[in-house]
DNA sequence: TCTCTGCTTCGAAAAGTATCTAGACAAGGA
DNA sequence: TCCTTGTCTAGATACTTTTCGAAGCAGAGA
């Protein structure tokens, strides 16, 4: 879907990108990103987004038998990933591909960086 | 509340720690890995984490009135995050002082490296 | 012991989410 | 044009989450 017909998250306005660690983030900045992480939040997505991130590129067609879950249940779960900004997705002839945002990742990442805030040893 | 009294993520069985992006997560390792991003995917918990994280410690009495949330909402809040692993909390006296688990932060933020699958480029 | 404050738990209402079936749309081939 | 296959949308239902007020527990101090 390269219509990109829905609200989907601008990443320039991604606020950039100290860590959370570093400082508080206000509240404008986490309502952009919390929908990233919430869409990342469902093992079923997660498991999507990790598959479609593991290759170049993946057809809906490989990632429905993955699952034990109808194909409009694998659709509907690709759309939040869509709509928060994670995966891009495009038809190209009977099927549909779909690719990781790197950038998007990219940002996930540098948020969850540990500051010097932070003891460097674990605390489990 | 150093007692434990609830099932909290066990990190050494966070499965470790391929970034998700260099081959497809199992359904186990993401049915562990999926609630801490979803604890991480309210707007409020980003927050509370962000402020949590931008100290070594800070207490609950410092939290609630950053919000217009009540305090049992605060406290649900707190617990999600306490659940999920991302922090530890420590009754010293009158106050509750909330710290986080740097060891979960460090895996999530593992979880999320680009792999040479990726382009190097932004593609939003 | 009594009372006050800080925080959590309980129980309920409202809103949101996951999943399904049915149906619609798009592309390819007969 | 019609049929088949792949994918998405619509609508319904069951479940989960967010939020609050009320109540409970834990410490500190009079």
């Amino acid at each position: 879907m390269s219509k990109q017909e829905l609200p989907v998250v601008d990443l320039n306005a991604v606020a950039c990108c100290a860590p959370i660690a570093v400082r508080p983030m206000d509240a404008d900045q986490a309502a952009v990103v919390a929908p990233m992480f919430k869409a990342l939040g469902d093992p079923i997505r997660l498991r999507l987004m990790s598959m479609i991130a593991s290759a170049p590129e993946i057809c809906v067609c490989d990632l429905t038998p993955a699952f034990d879950l109808s194909g409009p249940t694998i659709s509907h779960h690709l759309k939040v990933l869509r709509e928060a900004g994670l995966v891009d997705s495009e038809r190209r002839g009977t099927w549909v591909w779909y690719r990781v945002q790197p950038e998007a990742f990219r940002q996930l990442g540098a948020l969850l960086e540990i500051s010097a805030n932070q003891p460097a040893g674990g605390a489990a």
